[in-house]
DNA sequence: GTCTATAATTCGATAGAC
DNA sequence: GTCTATCGAATTATAGAC
């Protein structure tokens, strides 16, 4: 074994400096420096900065779409499959918060073909996502409100977990956690 | 008058490419190509590009903080309170999308002093948020739930707006879509 | 497989003519 | 006030020794 590190070193270490501080600013030298090795041996392990960025987005953004996939194609009704949506998007943002924070700005970084499979990928998740609430809505369980507006307060609403889940000190139990969100989001906050 | 641009100009079309492109990916070149410039001419207008990002995001930010604290400083119950915070919200994300769209991740661009001067901003803010919050807790008006969930899912609840303002070409009576998302937020999704 | 050295480009910013 | 020209630093990526 004449290996100083891996190949997974060299992603763990990008996704912490994506995160940190962005993929423009997070440069080459400071991922080698990470993992103590030199920029270009970097370049044994992967072909470009842009392969590494591609590689953690498509993999998050797949774990997603195929969730989604999967509790469309379910038994659930509606609304069952909306509160298996909500629970799709706080168990991959505990498993993958770096990752799952790539999602929402980095992809402009991708170029052009690339950036075009991933929002292709993007609609097609978020489709998904307003066919679900539509199916809901017409079988009167939602609020009768713009569908866009419903889908956006939906997802929106589940889009701080992947930075505050990191630094949460206190451990709220992950499951008591899930209620209190879902309960906000379907019944409101007001008692 | 023998000036070809304004200051206004050069605010204006750094707001626009970092919007679209992030802070790191705005050069001044573009910037300057942007209104028929050269890239040199901007420096006879500001000291630095840091200085055009400080200015725009200090200048939203403090849009919010002033917003709040008339708010809180208000005779309104808690709960009346947090129906003109999202309000309030929903006012500046449409008054200023791209603008608000700054306070997410580029202020981690500022340099170090800077964004220490931000970050304790921000805090002012949510801590404010919080307090009112918590306040309509104790008055039996919200769900008693972990303050941090509560805060946030709110706060997030409101941050798809900057985004989808801009290209929403239906353009959705404003009055009607404050009226609707106040309800999602309030009493949720599930009728 | 990892290194040093460096090529090729791009960026923020400045100097000085007009 | 705007321009051309350019400096100096930083970046991605490659070449070649070991």
């Amino acid at each position: 074994m004449n290996r100083k590190i891996s190949e997974a070193d060299i992603y763990r270490s990008t996704l912490k400096g994506i995160y940190h501080q962005g993929y423009k600013s997070t440069t080459m030298r400071a991922i080698a420096a990470d993992i103590g090795i030199e920029a270009a041996t970097i370049y044994n392990y992967v072909d470009s900065k842009e392969q590494l960025l591609e590689t953690l987005l498509f993999e998050i953004a797949d774990k997603f779409l195929e969730g989604v996939i999967h509790i469309d194609e379910s038994s659930y009704a509606p609304l069952d499959k909306i509160k298996q949506f909500v629970a799709l998007n706080i168990n991959l943002s505990r498993s993958y918060p770096y990752q799952v924070s790539l999602l929402v700005n980095e992809w402009r970084h991708l170029k052009s073909n690339k950036q075009e499979k991933f929002l292709a990928h993007r609609k097609a998740y978020e489709d998904i996502v307003a066919k679900i609430i539509q199916e809901a809505i017409d079988c009167g369980d939602l609020r009768d409100v713009h569908v866009d507006i419903l889908k956006n307060t939906i997802l929106s609403a589940v889009r701080w977990l992947f930075s505050w889940l990191p630094e949460n000190k206190e451990k709220i139990n992950p499951v008591e956690m899930e209620k209190h969100i879902l309960e906000l989001i379907l019944n409101g906050i007001s008692k």
